[in-house]
Order: structure tokens, then sequence, then C-alpha cells
DNA sequence: GCGATCAGTT
DNA sequence: CACAACTGATCGC
């Protein structure tokens, strides 16, 4: 449940899907997205007063969102003031305020959110920088990356704050099946009950609530079997669903609802009152669809769990896994990152703990609380905070690094519009593609010279990497590398930034699920079991190895050209022999990684 | 009497 | 296994 309080700190006038207290006094409303949570004090008398004494005061949703809102009597009165902004079209909005004519421009981009029908995800650009607030969300891994809007020319945004779904963040949550998964799931079962006799009918146990469409949608389209449904008129403008749904009880597959369902199923009647039919009774069972998740090492199991004599639990999730929050946010690489919702169980500075991490501001407000890597890494980051240039950020958080060199050219984005754009990106992707070749200029020749990784390191590929593949992608190595590199499709440029991405992740993940576990292993043994086929892991073993061992030679400028070349790194992954600078100095580091390297493989 | 809030239920 | 919403009790306007 959000406990969001509507306003981001960016965009004081505007207020997100709360209605109540201070965001009364907001110049702009927007909302996410029809759940309850999301609609307090949207129906207010105090709202209804403001609306009636403002003239340019209007509420900004998606068009099913609209539809959806107005089909309740209760909110009518906002008839003349929602305004449908149509996804992915980015739309400038003015802020006035009505006493003082004083004014502010914002542009607004809304951006799916896999949440329920008309769910978006609000992307807002302005003189203070870009935010996102997500609203709920659930989005598969990889989807960020495939976000055109969410990039500027070849790269993400430069965004600033990210205000973050966290229904689901809390490693207990590592993986939820995908949509697919439920879906075909539900699907067999369905089918294989209404297979039987014209008798054999489903009821779809689900809250009353928007979300269960694309399985109605589903369910319907694969089995020719409409779905019985006690209201359908907010449909009435969307055939792709009306077309599914229906109000006649004579159907194999109810989503009926009634105050006490429960007691009526248990009489084998189905909400909508119906036992049998022709005089020949139903058989009923029910399947409920509820989350389902699985731990970074929980076995997986089935997405249907059989409850009883006729009652089945189906996994379903609006909200997205542990693991696709990870993937999400660390691809986005905000500074900030705030939760809406707190997951059962935990604390928000718990919940902080764990996004941090995939912050651009982790490494410079590291609080002296962070166990598990030890001091080194903190160390570590003093003394290169200290020298100027952010390079851990960088290594961390490589994607924005380059943007982040310089300050986002907002004028440029806000001016343009729709399919402006295009040009808008391309021309800040070229100052970025300027500002990157600036940064890798000097050490663009290969050199030949340079000692090699595979003269240290002979093994990979052949006996530990098969061994590592067949596990469960853990959070980080599924986060990172699988979006990004199963997602392919040109945008080189995303894959190295991945690369940095899985190693952040990687990291986070050592720290988080392992803590959880009890398991506190060093990072280096870890990373040493997964080495050479990740090269994520090699950058920080080598980091960690030169920190450790000899640092009298590591300069930031060293760590730039590291980072820079690290996309080179990815196209050959076992011979990131492209540019490493000093020769004799990279010797010595690969020499050390590889004799700790040799300990913990004898050792294990 | 309405709405906000809380606890409990599904 | 939770979520989102509903129910009912209580309180204040």
């Amino acid at each position: 449940m959000s406990r969001f309080g509507g306003r981001v700190r960016e965009y004081p006038w505007v207020s997100i899907d709360r209605f109540d207290h201070h965001n009364l006094r907001a110049r702009a409303y927007f909302l996410s997205h029809c759940h309850k949570d999301h609609m307090r004090g949207l129906r207010a008398p105090a709202l209804r007063r403001r609306l009636e004494c403002s003239l340019k005061v209007n509420l900004y949703c998606s068009p099913v969102t609209k539809e959806l809102l107005l089909t309740s009597s209760k909110y009518k009165f906002w008839e003349n003031r929602i305004v449908a902004l149509e996804i992915e079209t980015p739309t400038q909005i003015s802020l006035v305020d009505e006493t003082s004519g004083e004014k502010e421009d914002i542009e607004v981009t809304l951006l799916p959110a896999g949440h329920c029908p008309g769910s978006v995800m609000f992307l807002f650009q302005g003189e203070n920088g870009t935010v996102l607030y997500t609203g709920d969300f659930r989005l598969a891994k990889g989807e960020a990356a495939r976000m055109e809007l969410l990039h500027s020319g070849t790269r993400v945004r430069d965004i600033q704050s990210v205000y973050l779904d966290t229904t689901f963040c809390d490693p207990k949550f590592h993986h939820i099946p995908s949509r697919e998964e439920c879906l075909n799931g539900i699907l067999e079962l369905v089918r294989s009950w209404t297979m039987l006799s014209r008798y054999h009918v489903v009821w779809l146990n689900c809250k009353a609530a928007y979300g269960y469409e694309y399985l109605f949608t589903n369910l319907s389209e694969e089995l020719g079997i409409k779905v019985h449904v006690n209201k359908l008129d907010m449909f009435k403008n969307m055939p792709e669903i009306l077309y599914h749904v229906t109000t006649d009880r004579n159907t194999q597959i109810h989503a009926c609802r009634h105050p006490r369902d429960d007691y009526y199923f248990r009489g084998n009647r189905l909400p909508c009152g119906v036992t049998s039919q022709n005089g020949t009774p139903l058989h009923i069972i029910s399947i409920k669809p509820s989350t389902m998740w699985f731990g970074e090492r929980t076995k997986k199991t089935s997405v249907i769990v059989r409850t009883g004599e006729s009652s089945y639990r189906a996994c379903f999730s609006f909200h997205s896994s542990y693991s696709e929050i990870k993937d999400f946010l660390s691809y986005i690489c905000p500074v900030n990152v705030y939760p809406n919702v707190l997951p059962v169980g935990l604390r928000e500075d718990q919940v902080i703990e764990l996004l941090k991490p995939l912050c651009r501001s982790y490494r410079r407000n590291m609080e002296p609380k962070y166990k598990p890597l030890g001091t080194l890494k903190r160390v570590h980051k003093t003394d290169l905070s200290d020298t100027g240039k952010s390079s851990l950020r960088a290594k961390f958080c490589d994607q924005t690094f380059h943007e982040l060199s310089e300050p986002e050219e907002n004028t440029v984005e806000v001016l343009s519009h729709g399919s402006d754009a295009t040009s808008a990106s391309n021309s800040s992707g070229k100052k970025h593609s300027d500002l990157t070749s600036g940064v890798t200029g000097d050490q663009q020749e290969p050199n030949a010279h340079l000692p090699r990784w595979d003269a240290f390191f002979k093994c990979n590929r052949t006996d530990e990497s098969s061994e590592n593949e067949d596990n469960f992608p853990s959070s980080a190595d599924a986060g990172g590398s699988q979006s990004l590199f199963s997602d392919s499709e040109g945008v080189s440029d995303s894959t190295h930034i991945s690369s940095q991405n899985s190693s952040q992740s990687t990291h986070i993940s050592e720290q988080g699920s392992q803590g959880w576990d009890s398991q506190m292993d060093t990072v280096l043994i870890t990373s040493q079991e997964r080495n050479a086929f990740d090269f994520s892991c090699f950058n920080k073993d080598c980091e960690e190895d030169a920190e450790t061992v000899s640092d009298s030679s590591r300069t930031p400028d060293l760590e730039l050209k590291k980072d820079s070349q690290s996309s080179s790194d990815f196209e050959i992954p076992l011979t990131p022999d492209a540019e490493l600078p000093q020769p004799d100095k990279l010797r010595s580091l690969y020499r050390k990684l590889a004799r700790s390297h040799n300990m913990k493989r004898k050792c294990s």
C-alpha cells in the first residue's frame, strides 16, 4: 500500500496519487492508476471546493485511467478537469499560481507501468532535474532498457530522483514467476477443468481491483470462453477487454464477486448465485490469484498450488519482484531513490539500505554503517572522492557516467516534443559521445605489449561456467546481464552500461542476500568463484586487489580509462586486453589475482 | 450523517 | 506466503 505523501521534493507544486492535506494546494494533480490507495482525498469535499474556486487546476492521467475514473459517478465532478495524456508523449504543463500569477513549466511523460489497465509512471523534467515517479509497477527485467523515453540518445537519462514502488523490495521476494509463466499455469488448469464437461466451471477468486483484466482476456482468447463479471460498464470504450467479459452467468469461467463468496463457494455455489445448469449441478473449482515468491536460493515450485479438494492458488503479481526492482533501479541509476511503499516487516531505513547501492548518491553519502565489504572499500572511496572525478561512481553506476560529467541539457529536451524528441536526443547524444571520445581518446589504439588476461587465467567457460550457468541466475547476474544481453538489439552502449551494472548488482547481492542468509562471506571469495567469465567481477577483483595490496600507482585518471574501456571488455569477454593502462601495473595485478584465484580454487 | 481511521477479514 | 478492498467500530466535525 502506498504511503507516498503526494509530493516530490523537486516539484512541490504538483501532487501525485494523493489529494488530501497539503496536496490541496497543488497547481496540478496526477493519478498513476485507479486503485483506492492512490486516490486518497480525490473525492473529498475539500478538493471539490478547491476545484470550484480554481480555474486552472487539472488532473492528468492516462486515457484509460480517465475512463475508469469517470465510470464511477462519485468522480463525475472531475469530468471537465481531467486531462488525458497519451502514453510516451512528452507534454509541457504550466504550473500557475492563481493568486500571484507565478508560473513554472514542467514537462511530463507517461510511461507504461504494467500494473493494471491505464497504469503509468510519470517522468517529470524541469529546472530542478528529472524525476521519475513509478506509481505501482510490474516490469520484467530489461524493460527499462527498452523504454525509449527513459533515454536521451542511446544513454539512459540523468535522473535526479526516483520515487519507487517498493512493495516487494525485500530479498525474500527475490523472484516472482513472470506474467507469462503465471498465465500459462492458470490457462492450463482452467483448460483441463473446463474441458471435462460443460458443467465444469472455474471461479477466479480475484480481489475487487483492476489488474486481472489481462488474465480474463487471455483465458477468453485461448479457450473461447468469456469471463463472467459483476460489472463491465467501465470497459465500454475498451473493446479489447469488453469482448472477453460478460454479464451472462451462463459461462464456464467466473470472476464475479459477492460479499460472502467464500461461503457461497463452500455450498458449491458461484458468487453470482448459480449452482446448477438445466438441473445438473455444477462442478466448481476456485482459483485464487495470489503472489508467490522465491528467495534467491529457494527451489522454484509450481505456479499453481492445490489448497483443497476444489481450491487452487495461482501465482499472480501486480508488483515487481526484488530482482526486477533492482534491475529497474540499477538501470536508471538515479542520484536519489525514495520508497513509496514499506514491504511488510521492513522499516524505511532497511529499504533504503537495500536501494542505496543502486544509486549514484550512495558513494558520496555512504555512512559508516556499511559492513559486509569491510573498511577497505570505504577507505578506497574516500580516497577517490577526494581526488575529484567520481570514478568509483562511474564504476558502480557507469551508464550515466558520461552524462554526469556534464549537466544534462534540459532546455534542449524540454523544447522538443513528440517527434522532435529524436532530434533533441540526437543533439544531446552527440554531445555525450563527444565527451566520451574526449575521455577515451588517448587510449584508443590497442597495445600489443600489454600483459594479457588469458596468459594468467586459462580456465573458464569449460568447467566452472557451466556449473554456474546451471544455477538459477543470482539476483545480480539476472538483473544486470539478463536484461541487457538477451534483449540485445543494437545499442552497444547499453551493453557496455550493463556490464558495469551487473558488477554493481553482484556487489549488492553479496551484501544483501548473503547477509540475509547469514552467510557472511567476503566479497573476494564470492567473486573469485565467479571470476573470469564475469567481467564485472573481474573489475571488482582487480580493484580490490589493487587496493589491498599495492595502491600506489592508482590515480583517478587510471580508473577512468579502465571504465571507459569496459565496453570492449564485454565484447571480447575473455581477453580484456584492449587497452589497460600501465603494462607493468597490470601485469602485477593479474599476477596477484591469478595467485589468489588459484588458492581459492584449491581450497574449494 | 458523512468521512477519516483503525483493526480484522477475505 | 500478499494485495486491495471491504466491513464494522469509533471518533470528530
